[in-house]
DNA sequence: CGAATAGTTGAGCCTGGTCAACAAGAGTGG
DNA sequence: CCACTCTTGTTGACCAGGCTCAACTATTCG
C-alpha cells in the first residue's frame, strides 16, 4: 500500500466541478447559497482524479491547500502513534468535508486514505475564506459545518470514553445506516466499506473484538451479517444498546 | 447542586469588557487583530456575574446565545448518558473559548459548569457572526479557533481510543502544565482545580483508577501530589508515556 | 466541631485484549 | 479458468488492565 505513492502523480483531471448540478449540492457547502452565490463558489471547487482504495488524499504533516468533499466513496482519517498503534478519527462518506482540522496550523494532523474507490472534490482553502468573507451565506455555513465536527467529535468522545464494545458497534452501525439512508440507501441496509481493523480502530476496539460483536448481534437476532453487507432487523433493540450517542444524531440532525 | 439553579438570577453585572486591557488578550479572539477591529469586537463582550463553584454557565439543551471565553477559573463540559455516565468533553482554563459546538444545531449539546470560582466574558453569537462578515482578522480568527478545537477532540480521541490509563494521566498532566505555564503559572507545576472523578470522567476512567495511579505516578518519582497540587519532578519520563498525545501539543502548538 | 465531601487503598471480578489456528474471499498470473 | 497466495474475517483459550464494591482517611465547609 505505501508503495502505491508513488503512482500519485499530478492530477489528471483537474476539471471545473458544476456544484449546481451535483446530486450532493444539498449536503456538501451550498446548503442555502442562492444561484449567484453558488456560481462564486462553483468557480473554485475542482474536481480530483479518482482514489483507488488504499491511495492517500493527504498525509499527516501535509500542509493544507485544500479542504476536500466526499462525493463518492469513502475516506478514513487516522491518527498514528509511534508504536505502531492506530485511532481512525473519522469515516468520511460521499457529501461530507474534511480537512477541517488542519486549519488551525496549517498543517494536515491526520491521515486521508480512500477505503474504497473514491472520488473528491478540492477547495482551495484560501479562496474559500476570501469568498466567505463576501458571502454571509457560504460563512454562515462553514460555521455550522465545523461546529457539526466539533459535534461528531464530543460524541464519540462519549463513545470511546464511556461507552462498552457492544454499545460502540450498536451506536456505529447506526450512525452508518443513518448517513447512508440520506445517501439514497435502502433503510436498515447497511454496506461497511472499511475492514474489520478499520472498525476497530474506529471504536476503540481489537479487531477480534468487533469480529466476535458482530457474530453476537447476528445471534441475538439484531442484524443478518453478510461480510460487509449488513442488515439491520431489530433497530429498536440496537438503539437501546446504541441510544446515546448514535441515537442522539436524530436530535441533532 | 442542581438546587443552585434557583440562585442563577439574571446576571447581575453585563459590563462592557475592556479587550485591549485584558491580560488574556493574546490567547482569545482577538490575536491578530488591530486596534479598529479591537475596538469593534469589544463592543460585543460583556462581562458576566462570577459564577461560583459548581453553578452552570448553560446546560444541554439551552438554546445557542453566546459563546464565552473563560477569563479566570475554570468550566468543563459534560455530556451525560441516561443511566447516568458522564463524560467531560473539555476543561475550559483561563483565555479559552466555547460554546462553539452549539451553532450546529443552535442548541447547546452539553452543559458547562464552573469547577472553580469563575469569571466569563460573554459573546452574542449572532453579533460574532456579522462582526466575523464585516472583519476579514476575525473570521479567520474564529476559523481557527474552531479548527484547534476539533484538533483538539481528536487528540482525545486517540487518548481514550488507544491510550492506556497511565498514558491518559500523564498526557492530561503535561497539557495542563503547559496550558497553565502559558497563563503564568511556574514551570511544572500543575494546580488541578477539579476532582478526582472530573479526572476520570474526562479521562474515561474510575476515579480509583486515577487516585491510583496518582500514587503510582509519586511512588516512580515522576510527581509529587499534594491533594490537587501537582509537582512534575521528571517532565522527560513523563513525557516518554503521555507522548504521543500531549507530546504532540508542543508540534501543533 | 461535626457532617459531608473528596481522596486513598485493597480484594476480587469481568470486559475486552492478545495470541493462535483456521476459514473464507479476493486478486493475480500461468 | 483455475490454482495459488495474500488478505480479511471468525473463533477459541487465556490473560490482564482497569472496574466495582467496600472500608477507611483526610479535607472542606457550615
Amino acid at each position: 500500500m505505501q508503495k502505491k505513492e508513488a503512482a500519485t502523480i499530478i492530477s489528471i483531471a483537474n476539471i471545473k466541478a458544476a456544484c449546481r448540478e451535483c446530486t450532493l449540492r444539498e449536503l456538501c457547502l451550498p446548503l442555502g447559497l442562492d444561484g449567484a452565490d453558488l456560481l462564486q463558489l462553483e468557480q473554485l471547487v475542482r474536481r480530483r482524479r479518482p482514489l483507488k482504495k488504499g491511495e492517500y488524499l493527504f498525509r499527516h504533516g501535509d500542509s493544507l491547500k485544500s479542504l476536500f468533499a466526499v462525493r463518492r466513496g469513502t475516506i478514513k482519517t487516522t491518527g498514528l502513534m509511534e508504536d505502531g498503534r492506530v485511532q481512525v478519527t473519522g469515516f468520511y462518506l460521499a457529501g461530507e468535508l474534511l480537512g477541517i482540522d488542519a486549519i488551525s496550523n496549517d498543517r494536515h494532523p491526520c491521515s486521508a486514505e480512500a477505503v474504497e474507490p473514491t472520488e473528491i472534490c478540492e477547495i482551495p482553502y484560501h479562496d474559500l475564506e476570501a469568498v466567505a468573507q463576501q458571502v454571509p451565506g457560504l460563512q454562515h455555513q462553514l460555521f455550522k459545518i465545523m461546529s457539526r465536527e466539533i459535534l461528531r467529535d464530543e460524541q464519540m468522545l462519549m463513545m470511546l470514553g464511556r461507552m462498552t464494545a457492544e454499545e460502540r458497534l450498536a451506536a456505529c452501525l447506526l450512525s452508518l445506516a443513518q448517513r447512508q439512508l440520506r445517501l439514497g440507501a435502502v433503510d436498515g441496509e447497511i454496506r461497511l466499506p472499511m475492514s474489520r481493523q478499520d472498525l476497530g480502530d474506529y471504536l476503540g476496539l481489537a479487531l477480534e473484538t468487533v469480529s466476535r460483536l458482530f457474530s453476537r448481534f447476528q445471534e441475538e437476532g439484531l442484524i443478518e451479517v453478510h461480510g460487509r453487507q449488513v442488515r439491520i432487523t431489530n433497530v429498536d433493540r440496537l438503539r437501546s444498546l446504541g441510544g446515546t450517542s448514535a441515537g442522539q444524531q436524530s436530535q441533532f440532525a
